[in-house]
DNA sequence: CACATTAGTGAACACTTGTACACATCAGTA
DNA sequence: TACTGATGTGTACAAGTGTTCACTAATGTG
């Protein structure tokens, strides 16, 4: 017989979401993954999925907690090691990558809830977005690199950096994590998406 | 019993896409459709399905082929309703949000598709959005607005103009398909990430 | 008109699924 | 120390799943 024990509180929660994750990590869609699935790959009884969860969108649910962490960590890490505001861009980028090729799954899921059919998981991503957003625009209010755009403007483009980054998932998520040559590839596309978008708000309003 | 004729070749084909279609429409996500869930809006037996499609992924694939020739359409007549180069993007933007509006399941199809657990439907998609972007160019060199561009300038600021407008059909998508109201606000803030990008083009290079 | 092909049907299969119930074990607390 | 609630286990069941098979009706071609 297995042995039963509680070693710690949360330990089957975190297998279980770990489970789901790696599933998602395979390539499976987040939607089309079932309560026996899970608990077969976290190596767990079905009903103790119930102990934690009350359904497959509870988990979802959780799980995008889960990603505002990892994103939040992106963030403080970024605001670290980005010193000069001329490097910023590629800096960015390549952390951004980085994290998006070390926690693979986790962006997967992200990705895919963004369409997905829970509309409490896509609302949640979205959300997680704009706090992103916002955060962005208050750096670069700090770094006084956009005084002339008004807050709204500004918080328009950092929005539309936000959303170009994150359909550049689409594109690293889609090639495989050792295509260094294909990595590279995108980085400097999204990097010089950035580059465009920038270029457009320092010549925001000073025409029209 | 059920009747049993094949009127027109090709019928139960359509029934079926329809089908799937549909039930994306309702808020399912493609990947979590089964056969059986399929047949069964179809009103048509299980079986039938396999004379048609090999699986689900396949029936997607056609999805795909489908979903290009209403892209293709809906390019042509961006083409001949815009006329001056000065309301290109709102114009635009317009027609796109009201085919997204009448569409509203194949690109909800489109939407989850991006990121959807086929390879190959991930790939068609892209490839649609590929082509897209390049007539796209071919429409802004002819029309000569951008002529200060290299080509693989001109191509970037595409595929990006493509990659927001997009990202737009998450924000449509998720807002109730008679919310005029929320409509118009993506509508503007669409037409106004353009607008960004496109100052960018034109200050493209002029600097650096 | 005869015939091969295509498209549709229904029954059957072996599995998988979500969920409920009763029970066992642990951790902390009074 | 004895109790209590949280957590994990095993069994069970009805419903749903993908797929195969043999059969039938309609179609288009010679």
């Amino acid at each position: 017989m297995a042995e039963k024990q509680r070693r710690k509180p949360g330990e089957t929660r975190e297998k279980l979401m770990n489970a789901a994750l790696a599933l998602v990590g395979k390539g499976r869609h987040f939607a089309s993954l079932g309560i026996r699935e899970v608990t077969r790959q976290a190596g767990v009884v079905p009903t103790s999925f119930y102990r934690h969860f009350r359904n497959m969108d509870d988990l979802g649910l959780q799980l995008v907690d889960e990603l505002g962490l990892v994103l939040r960590r992106m963030m403080r890490e970024a605001r670290a090691n980005v010193l000069q505001a001329d490097k910023l861009i590629d800096e960015s980028v390549g952390i951004f990558i980085s994290h998006a090729r070390n926690k693979r799954s986790f962006f997967m899921f992200m990705a895919q809830g963004l369409a997905g059919e829970s509309r409490a998981v896509q609302e949640g991503i979205r959300s997680e977005m704009r706090y992103f957003a916002s955060e962005l625009a208050n750096d670069l209010r700090r770094l006084k690199v956009a005084d002339h755009l008004s807050d709204a403007d500004l918080d328009m483009t950092c929005d539309l950096v936000v959303r170009s980054v994150a359909f550049s998932l689409t594109d690293i998520l889609g090639i495989s994590p050792d295509d260094d040559y294909q990595e590279e590839q995108v980085r400097q596309r999204t990097a010089r998406f950035l580059q465009l978008i920038f270029v457009g708000a320092a010549n925001w309003k000073s025409q029209s």
